[in-house]
DNA sequence: AATGAATGAGGGTTCATTCAT
DNA sequence: GATGAATGAACCCTCATTCAT
């Protein structure tokens, strides 16, 4: 009796949902544990599989944090597609990136757990990744759009690069969400109360947009003539 | 063969020493793997001590890495008293600030990764810590008479609150530096190429500065007058 | 060198042997040395097996420790239905009774280490087992049909209730057995050698018969005509 | 911080009650938890004394097992001298052993696991200790004139040694006190309420006596004539 | 595809004990 | 007489992983 076993004997066989299930439980375990303090077993129930499948479908504890994180990169190049701005108001645009930073990582809190993991590591699981490699470039192009035609039509400053940019907004976002145990104790006020949190992401819109628009020139500028 | 010891026979009686060779080795391995990564024999035979003295000094692992970060947040307490400007100048106490932040998690790469643990972990080593309960609060009394100063001379605007002045500055230092292995890859190159780390210092106190001057009122006020 | 492994490299797979051999293991360990004296390396050792096997089929060492002496009481109760005595004679079922008990414990010296043990912990490994509670029922109810023949016959005295009769025979096996160490120093005499044991048990059978037939009626009830 | 202290800093320097307290916080702990249970830590903590005051008294752990079991069988000495009966009836006497035996158990339960401790461990503490050895030879004594006496005035059968009568008797006691946790559980009643315990001291004296007086002469004998 | 049995190494922790003061 | 620091071995248990079915 007693013995500890991981699922139920007959389960329906069905690959795809089964490597779904463990990837799932792999993010919530990872994210809620780090990769050392998340254990095989504690996955292995949460996808209500066998420990063995684990390995079966990828090959070790770091093969399947490797492909958890991985995940995570597709879910946000997905997710960016859609800031993409269609509207010709650069400001308009750059309150849109700052918007989908903010909800991005707030609605998946997991993700900067997740993301603080794999630098605890080095990266070292994505360093030879070719789908995450230089996935950020094409974010960096639609940015590069964005602040050309603002410093076209004299709303921002023109010495702002895109890198620049983007992790300047995603910085503040992300510490603030990532950072909010230690800072709530730490100032003795509660960061996550919805009031705060509010406050905060019009304080990042404001300060990013204020920001560019510091030395703007004022008028529309002369590029592409 | 056998078991491996932890440390050679005969060692110099020297609690002091002892206790802080444990902090030291504790600071070293916390931050290097976490807090379930790091083991008590590693931390043991960092510190050259056995591993019975980590209990005799600290109770058990989280003991020892709760003291550890309440020695991370007296190291910041103690550096920060520092930049409390005697300089007229709001814009140069500012600078300072910005300064202060970057350099400080600069110089401590482990104190970034601690807090991360520590957040990992809801904070909760540090939540009953009367030390460290709104140990924050001083800072923002400091930062809180700057934007005053500024914006009585007219040179800061005068709707932002001295939390979100702190949190800006912590927030651009604290994701460069905490992300970079990650972010390097997203984007294909390094960021912590010694050029690239000082682009970003000057981007961020440009962008702290910038966004305070933004909608100053350009003359001095009449507060004191 | 370096880690002692607990047995042979390749072993058949034969999961009920092994859970077997664990328990015998246990019994032999845990009766020998206690429950805090027992040590799991040892238990693995002499079963055979692995250490993690125990944890694998018991849970723990507490866990196996209850399942054996869950085992002892299945082998109590198993041969004690060999003492139901179809005998219409009552003072042979008695001495059947007495000669059952002294060698069921003079036969399992283990057993009764193992039952200090349980009470040492205030028997709190049984306390919430149902396969164990109220087990003794069965005992009175065949004793208390003994008592009612040897009464109606008027060969045994009517005020004796069965739970008074069964535990005067175990005290009267159970403690020599199981105090007889110290006994033997204390009187300077071993209590152990054949001959002395031989006497203790005919002292046990002639005290409860005697103490039994005193006060007996002397002739036959009427119980039943 | 965090340092598991033994005792407060300073402390009265009386060796008479540190050694006192020490053997009465052994015997404690020896008692709940049995030699292998019990810790020197935790005995040095409920003496109220430092750690390695156990060793300046007693040498070891085992020494103080020792020291505390000698103790215990000299307090079984110096409480049996007060039964030597007096009494000229030698059924009274019987009487007052009974009491005697049933109340030393019931006031001292610690007594009987270490006595059980004991031995566990083969009584290889008391074995050569010249204090206990053949300690008992005193009680035989007594308790032969006891049976002689009866036996003379033709209350008492003659065929009973001392040792047996004495055996019988802590029998009767010792198991019912040793073993009403498993007890009560196997038979589904609480063998410990006062009821139930006052039941059963009535019924080892009643037993004990019908035996020594079944088979009596009924008349005086001549013995000493 | 999926499972339970089995493994060896190492996890954090506690042990009784000795050293130096 | 008394203390706190320090030790090394052993404690129970859990780890990620592989074998056999």
């Amino acid at each position: 009796m007693g013995n500890e076993q991981d699922t139920v004997h007959t389960r329906a066989r069905d690959p795809q949902r089964t490597r779904r299930a463990i990837l799932d439980a792999g993010l919530t375990e990872f994210a809620a544990r780090g990769l050392s303090g998340a254990g095989i077993a504690a996955i292995a129930q949460t996808a209500g599989v066998n420990k063995r499948m684990i390995y079966h479908y990828f090959g070790s504890k770091e093969g399947l944090f490797t492909a958890v994180i991985e995940n995570v990169y597709e879910q946000l190049a997905a997710a960016a597609v859609s800031f993409e701005s269609e509207t010709s108001d650069p400001r308009d645009g750059v309150r849109r990136l700052v918007r989908f930073v903010w909800d991005f990582y707030t609605e998946r809190p997991g993700v900067i757990t997740l993301l603080n993991a794999e630098n605890l590591h080095g990266a070292r699981h994505i360093r030879d990744s070719e789908r995450v490699r230089a996935m950020g470039t094409p974010f960096l192009e639609v940015i590069g759009r964005l602040l050309a035609r603002g410093a076209d039509q004299g709303v921002f400053r023109d010495d702002v690069e895109p890198l620049e940019l983007y992790l300047s907004t995603v910085a503040l976002s992300y510490y603030y969400l990532s950072n909010h145990h230690t800072l709530s104790v730490f100032f003795g006020r509660d960061l996550m109360r919805p009031r705060q949190r509010q406050r905060w992401a019009r304080h990042i819109e404001r300060m990013v947009l204020d920001f560019l628009a510091a030395g703007a020139s004022g008028e529309p500028g002369t590029a592409g003539t």
